[in-house]
DNA sequence: CATCCACAGGAAGGACGGGGGT
DNA sequence: ACCCCCGTCCTTCCTGTGGATG
């Protein structure tokens, strides 16, 4: 295909009307089966447009049921109010998604940063950096909304220190308030925090259902009708979106990334409607593009960790740890590289486990033991597509995968 | 019923690279 | 220049344990 035939078909393409309106992070005007959520979460911050600090709020619910959408949504409303009804106190967000700001250190730099107050992003003790965070809070009158996105990561690996810190916070401050909206889709995070941090972070709580097949459908529909142009979709493709995202728990950001990507592949082949197929391959094409994106970025270890994995698969489908230990360690002979010890190969597999590469689970085999199986949780073609990638493996990949 | 396997997973700490304050 | 704190990644040492087996 030359360039010309490419650029005109992107020029002819008639599929979309406003792609945007499918992306991820797009927020609606209207969130339809949220009325509920909204409101709830409106009755709590409300306070706020009158400059008075309203609760701490906690959020839960499964990946994709709305929870960020609403909490964006809701804020971006009382923030238009506060100017018209108490313009003299500033109202400021931060919104820190704690996957990527998982350290106290990340968390409290990056609300130094919210509030312009320049900060080293690494050197101070975590101390001091809370005692600037709160000399910069005193400068001014404000409420301060902090919302902690995935807070779950936040404690699971740094505690819940700043978290305490921060909902003690109050009572140090002169005429600046901070509240605090947690979020997580982790429903026994509660069972990690302090009870105190419990109780003030969770004076309001809410729990946000799962999108039902029907409620996506509706959603995809609404979206559709600005994303794309009239008649391009066939009637089963959003029916079907909704049903497979209903799936894995009603996640609404899956079915919306569904029909975009079916609508992108649609597109690229000229397709004059997005049809129930192009659905089907969008859906292979997005669990691997993920699952490449995973173990391309994973360091070197965790890389010959999933390689010993997929090359027990063969004997049966699931590999104990000590197992996979030994696979790794001749893996580590082939390659002259030096073995990590099979604690630290332990937890490497509890991580691949929280990415979703590979399942495991502790398993009692009586007499034989205890240990973990795991089994590969990814396509094999995107584990190798993501080994690929690494210079270092190739020579590896070459004679023991691939023949 | 006690035993005992093959690990799980907590605690402590060390090496290292990034970056302070003074 | 000096000593500091931090997070990351890893090691060492350790105690704990579910349940088939004898």
């Amino acid at each position: 295909m030359s360039i010309d035939e490419i650029i005109q078909k992107v020029l002819t393409a008639r599929i979309f009307k406003d792609r945007e309106r499918l992306r991820p992070d797009y927020v609606p005007e209207n969130l339809p089966h949220r009325e509920r959520e909204i409101n709830r979460l409106a009755e709590i911050l409300a306070p706020a447009v009158k400059g008075a600090r309203p609760s701490n709020a906690f959020i839960y619910g499964l990946p994709g049921t709305g929870k960020t959408a609403v909490t964006r949504y809701v804020l971006r409303k009382i923030d238009s109010y506060s100017k018209n009804y108490a313009p003299s106190v500033g109202l400021r967000f931060a919104y820190i998604n704690c996957r990527n700001e998982n350290t106290n250190y990340r968390v409290l730099f990056t609300l130094c940063c919210c509030l312009d107050e320049k900060v080293p992003f690494t050197g101070l003790s975590t101390a001091e950096l809370f005692r600037r965070f709160v000399r910069t809070l005193n400068t001014q009158r404000m409420l301060f909304f902090v919302v902690l996105d995935e807070v779950d990561f936040l404690v699971k690996v740094s505690g819940d220190d700043v978290l305490y810190k921060l909902t003690r916070i109050n009572p140090e401050l002169h005429e600046a308030r901070l509240s605090i909206i947690g979020i997580t889709n982790d429903l026994n995070f509660v069972e990690y925090l302090d009870p105190r941090v419990k109780s003030s972070l969770g004076e309001e709580e809410l729990v946000f259902r799962p999108y039902t097949t029907e409620e996506l459908a509706d959603i995809l529909l609404q979206r559709a009708r600005t994303a794309f142009n009239e008649g391009v979709l066939e009637e089963s493709v959003i029916p079907l979106c909704a049903s497979l995202a209903a799936r894995e728990h009603g996640d609404a950001r899956r079915a919306l990334d569904l029909l975009r990507v079916a609508a992108e592949i649609a597109e690229r082949e000229g397709s004059p409607r997005v049809l129930e197929e192009h659905v089907r391959r969008a859906y292979g094409e997005i669990e691997k593009d993920r699952a490449v994106e995973i173990v391309k970025s994973m360091p070197l270890h965790t890389k010959l960790v999933v390689a010993a994995v997929y090359l027990l698969r063969n004997k049966k489908c699931e590999a104990t740890t000590g197992e996979i230990y030994d696979a790794y360690k001749s893996l580590c002979r082939k390659l002259m590289m030096d073995e990590l010890t099979q604690r630290r190969i332990s937890d490497i597999l509890n991580e691949l486990d929280m990415l979703g590469v590979v399942n495991a689970k502790v398993t009692s085999k009586g007499r034989y033991g205890r240990t973990k199986v795991v089994r590969l949780a990814i396509s094999e073609k995107a584990l190798i597509d993501g080994l690929k990638s690494d210079v270092r493996l190739s020579s590896f990949l070459s004679c023991e995968i691939l023949g």
